[in-house]
DNA sequence: CGCTTTTGACCTGCGC
DNA sequence: GCGCAGGTCAAAAGCG
């Protein structure tokens, strides 16, 4: 029983920079009830306030200002003005005015004038008297003008409206592009697999698809590396990657079906000078989300993320990059659940009891309690971004990306289940990996031919599942997402299926015998992958660079020589082995709570490696998660 | 009807 | 002492 609730607290000091994210999210098409944790009870609901004593705001230029600024504070929560996108109810948007009562509006402003202009009469006829005469006249005046300015809110609320169909559209776009492209990025990975009845199978998918979506486009931008999809998109052909060129989607699709613009799933903290967070990106402030840029990105949301997202240009990228956003980078573990199971997060159940803004935030942080069983203490804090997701079935619902904050507090007076244990050991090893001095950063491991990736860690953190752990080396800083939306499977490392298996690394005892599969297969995915940072964390780390780019540098295409280059990379490198060890152990000894330790000894020893010198232990706390509770 | 979520109010700690 | 921000409570609302 590991007590670490001091570890929680490695955002704040010690100068960690590790936010655990955990994001009790549904992937594609969970609830959409569930965002209401979010948003609040507001059902598709604009509040707007006159500003006291505001003169109407005609459509001068800081008309165009105010508009963006509202823009911004759209999602930020704060209470003069929330709402809840939902996209469902999109056409029909409540507007509500303290002094109008409720409006309807259908997208249309001539009901809200027809209102306004029958509260304007009902104000002229309570003037009885000459002497009531002068100061009616004045509260007339102020009335219209009070009218005036809701007017012009109600205006700028239908434009925004209009602006947000618009977002709908392409996001609902981009889904269907990526969709398609997925499965086509499975059909060449079958391919290049030669499994056959894969083949097959999603020969079969993809023709249902294009069933559907008839003219759904080829190309999906490299965007969706968020989407722990990185593998399966470096291990696509050149030509379905290469033609997400930017710009392609500059004007935003008129129908909805009909795909080519970006759809960004996961938009947890993106910077924003990214500019691809689009319309719904809300970064905290002074996130550089300001100056000419804004304008830019504002036009930009009408094509829902435009490819801005940099190409992946490592000496251009390292050349572009703002300074500050070295200093932004921070290491995340992201893990993903449904958010339509009982058990969100950390496989704990927890019950929502509070809501807080934070200032200078916009997202809310809410407060859970752990209900697992009666009295326990823990709480945990979460920090709720938001981003949006267009589910199966062309429903929308929203993405509630929750970020841990590192802080979940007290000790569990019952016994965790086993998805709980497993999955704060892997988290805090990924976190810790992140942080040890071996990994510059989750996409550093980038040699200068560009091969070499985040999905290296990702697939070694959690090799039962490819399609379980992705690092994304596109967020301002690298994020270990561990996707949860799968139901959990036993520890199975994938055999090669090469009719003649690539040579066992001398180093790699039994629990790892299936490694070098993994690794092969992540060095190869990612050949295109993560140039952004390479030259920088390369430069800044050039122990790791020299450990790990330096066998992949001499890459042949066969899949033996990238399991030699991983293990070369593996065995030369003993931090990164221990915390290898402990994220393999953490799986192993999942199905009980007992025996993590032993396990990570085991593989500490098969890996060849002193466990007095490893941070096997401390990487476990190190995330700020608690382990073996 | 009971459980969960929301949300405003209240409490507490900390910095100035 | 005051203000601010974080954390918690509890009534109200939502939901199945």
């Amino acid at each position: 029983m590991d007590k670490k609730d001091g570890g929680g607290n490695s955002r704040r000091g010690g100068g960690v920079s590790v936010d655990t994210v955990v994001e009790p999210v549904g992937f594609l098409g969970f609830k959409p009830d569930v965002l209401n944790s979010f948003l609040g009870s507001s059902r598709a609901s604009f509040k707007t306030e006159p500003s006291a004593g505001s003169s109407p705001p005609a459509s001068s230029g800081d008309d165009d200002e105010r508009q963006r600024v509202d823009e911004m504070d759209f999602f930020s929560g704060e209470k003069k003005r929330k709402a809840e996108f939902s996209p469902s109810r999109a056409e029909n948007v409540e507007l509500k005015a303290p002094s109008t009562g409720t409006v309807k509006e259908d997208l249309s402003v001539e009901p809200i004038n027809t209102r306004l202009h029958l509260l304007t009469a009902n104000t002229g006829s309570d003037q009885s008297t000459l002497d009531d005469s002068m100061s009616a006249n004045e509260d007339e005046k102020e009335d219209k003008s009070e009218l005036a300015a809701m007017q012009a809110a109600l205006a700028r609320m239908k434009e925004e409206n209009l602006r947000l169909r618009g977002t709908l559209n392409n996001v609902s776009a981009g889904y269907n592009a990526l969709q398609m492209h997925l499965i086509q990025l499975m059909q060449q990975r079958s391919q290049i697999n030669g499994n056959a009845d894969n083949h097959e199978g999603v020969d079969e998918k993809i023709e249902n698809i294009k069933k559907h979506h008839s003219s759904v486009p080829s190309i999906v931008p490299r965007q969706f590396m968020d989407l722990g999809l990185a593998s399966v998109a470096d291990e696509a052909s050149n030509s379905s990657t290469e033609e997400g060129s930017p710009g392609r989607c500059d004007s935003p699709p008129s129908n909805a079906d009909v795909a080519s613009t970006d759809y960004r799933l996961q938009m947890t903290g993106v910077k924003a000078g990214d500019g691809d967070a689009a319309a719904f990106d809300h970064d905290k402030p002074g996130d550089a989300d300001d100056g000419g840029e804004d304008s830019t990105g504002r036009e930009e949301s009408h094509g829902w993320a435009s490819n801005k997202v940099p190409k992946i240009n490592p000496t251009a990228t390292a050349a572009s990059e703002p300074p500050q956003e070295a200093i932004m980078r921070k290491a995340r573990v992201s893990v993903r659940a449904r958010s339509e199971a009982p058990m969100i997060t950390d496989g704990c159940q927890w019950r929502k009891y509070g809501q807080k803004m934070a200032k200078g935030n916009p997202c809310p942080r809410a407060y859970y309690r752990c209900t697992m069983a009666a009295g326990c203490p823990v709480r945990k804090q979460v920090r709720i971004f938001l981003s949006l997701n267009y589910a199966r079935f062309r429903r929308w619902s929203l993405l509630i990306p929750v970020d841990l904050d590192n802080h979940v507090r007290g000790d569990h007076n019952h016994p965790l289940p086993p998805a709980a244990m497993a999955m704060a050991s892997t988290t805090s090893a990924a976190a810790s990996m992140l942080l040890s001095g071996s990994m510059p950063s989750a996409d550093g491991m980038v040699s200068s031919n560009g091969v070499m990736s985040s999905n290296f860690l990702a697939r070694t953190l959690l090799p039962c599942s490819s399609s379980m752990a992705t690092i994304s080396a596109s967020a301002p800083f690298p994020t270990v997402t561990l996707d949860l939306t799968h139901p959990p499977a036993p520890l199975q490392f994938q055999r090669p299926q090469q009719q003649q298996p690539p040579p066992q690394p001398p180093v790699m005892a039994a629990p790892l015998a299936g490694m070098p599969q993994i690794f092969g297969q992540a060095l190869y995915s990612q050949s295109k992958f993560s140039g952004s940072q390479m030259s920088k964390d390369t430069a800044e780390q050039p122990h790791f660079a020299h450990s790990m780019a330096a066998p992949v540098q001499q890459l042949p295409p066969s899949l033996a020589d990238t399991v030699s280059a991983a293990t070369v990379a593996i065995t030369s490198d003993p931090n990164f082995k221990a915390v290898l060890a402990a994220a393999i152990s953490s799986i192993i000894g999942g199905a009980g709570n007992q025996g993590n330790s032993a396990n990570t000894l085991n593989i500490l020893n098969a890996l060849n490696l002193n466990p007095a010198t490893t941070v096997t232990s401390n990487a476990c706390e190190g995330g700020g998660k608690k382990h073996g509770v």
